[in-house]
Formats: C-alpha cells, sequence, structure tokens
DNA sequence: CTGGGTGCAAATTCTTTGCAAAACC
DNA sequence: GGTTTTGCAAAGAATTTGCACCCAG
C-alpha cells in the first residue's frame, strides 16, 4: 500500500514532507533522530523545519505508526513493527493488563550499545500491579 | 556495608551530600530525576546545589554504583542491582559480546506507562553484529 | 475557501560548564 | 596545604510553542 493512502486511513493530510519523512524512516535500518532526518530531508531536496519534523513525529506517534525511543541524546524514531503485545498478570490479584511489547527500545539500545541487530527475541515478565505493591510495602 | 566506607572503596571523597543522595536513591523504589532528588534533599535540610546533584549522579554512574534511564523527560536514576549479563553470540560469525542487562530500562519504562514492577524477567536474544549485518546488507 | 500544516523566531526544559569560594583529607 | 567539591550564574542541547502565512481537500 502506498504511504499516501496509508496516511489517508490514518486520517492524516498528505503532504509531501510527511512522506518523505515516512519513505525515510522506512529506509533506514536504525533509529533516527530529529535532526537526522531533518539531514536527510535536505538531501533529497525536502527542505522541511526542524519544528516541522518534530511535530510530524508527534504526530506519527500519536497515530501510533512511529515509535518514540529515548536513549542519551536525542531521541531516536522508528517505524513501528508488527505491534505485537505483552500480556502481564500481577502475581497477587491476577489483575492483567497489557503492554506493548519493549523489544524495540531494547533492539536500539543493544544497538547502540553492543552494535548488535536482534533477530529473534524470547521475552517472559512477571510482575506486581501498583496497587499490590504498594499494599506489600506498607506491611513491611 | 555503610555507605561511607562503601564511597571510600569506590575512591569517592564523602560528603553529606553523597550519602545524602545515596539514601534517597536507596529508599526508592522507582527511578529519580535529579529535581526529585534535589527536592528530597531539601526536605531533609540537605540543601544541594541541582548542579552538584547532576555532577554527583555523572559520578556515581561512572563508578557503576548507579544507572541512568532515559524516558520521556528528565532522565530517573536507580541504584544499580545486582548487574547480570547477557552474552550475545552472532548467529553468522559467532563472534560474542557480553552486555549488561537491559532490563533495568525497560522496568522503570513499565513502571511508568503500565504501573507493574516487574519481579522476574527471562530473555532470550539472537542477532548479528555489526559487521555481518552490513555484509549482508551490501549484499542485498 | 477554510482548516490544518509549515516556517521562523523565541521560549522552555533538562543538563552541562567555568570559575571562585568552601570543604575534605 | 593542596586537591576536590560545591554554589552560582551562564551556556548549551533538545524540544516545544505562538503566530502569520500557505496549501491540501
Amino acid at each position: 500500500m502506498s504511504w499516501e493512502s496509508y496516511l489517508k486511513g490514518n486520517n492524516i493530510r498528505i503532504t509531501s514532507g510527511r512522506v518523505a519523512i515516512l519513505n525515510i524512516l522506512k529506509s533506514s535500518d536504525k533509529g533516527l533522530s530529529a535532526e537526522n532526518i531533518y539531514d536527510l530531508c535536505k538531501e533529497q531536496r525536502e527542505n522541511l523545519n526542524l519544528s516541522t519534523i518534530y511535530r510530524t513525529l508527534e504526530l506519527f506517534e500519536e497515530k501510533e505508526i512511529i515509535k518514540k525511543i529515548n536513549i542519551d541524546g536525542p531521541a531516536l524514531y522508528i517505524l513501528k513493527k508488527e505491534g505485537h503485545k505483552h500480556l502481564l498478570q500481577c502475581d497477587l490479584c491476577n489483575k492483567s493488563v497489557e503492554i506493548q511489547c519493549p523489544m524495540e527500545e531494547i533492539e536500539e539500545v543493544i544497538k547502540a550499545q553492543a552494535g548488535f541487530s536482534l533477530t529473534e527475541h524470547k521475552l517472559e515478565l512477571k510482575g506486581v500491579c501498583d496497587e499490590c505493591r504498594d499494599k506489600k510495602n506498607s506491611r513491611d
């Protein structure tokens, strides 16, 4: 599907800048900062203002098209993968919460720290919800 | 062991501010920002300048006493847990790299986003190193 | 034509730095 | 006493905002 119809489907107005940003994110195999994107836009004669880029990225993030990753220095942005989720169940009260799989963050951290690109992962989580933790703490 | 001897062991001069910061971090069950720490110091009549706090946190981070976690907004700091490591082996060339377990970051993210405290995790990773990835990409 | 999108400059937020005074060993 | 640490004020990096103009629908 073209970016144009993709954007339309998400109720986002089509502009050449937005399409350019999506193309740039698509063709990168690692997270890009707003400034990276700014430079790459320039290279392809799509002169966007930095603040426009920030606004676009914010919009895309709200629409869950991209993911913002905060590491040291400027935030990095990546296109969202198949957003698989994890179900976290509280060990104490069994209430469960769904979270976005945190592996995209982990991937970027590892890429930055060790120069390693993950191809597969398996993640199991156990934990307790806030209320149960608070109750537990107040008993200690 | 007292903070004093702990600091001495790490070749860090003892000052009341440093001890206060360690106490504050120790008694928090979640990451604290520099400003959180600043406020908590005030509450206990340990008036430290914000820049002193940043410098202290930076020092502790270098000495690997604490971990800095970048989420949205100000960075959070936590005392380091038992730093367990992961061994990552490249699927292609078998070279291996040891990395710090990235779950401390993730724990904070999940705590902030879902109000869930992790108690256990199991993480298995597979990946390829930068060089192999680059070779592979240039073939594609 | 009209409301959302953009550029520009200025503001904000978080963090770092230079330097003189104070604290530690 | 000599080196480290601290406070203060000012600089710096990253991001956000206000407003006038512009363009897609």
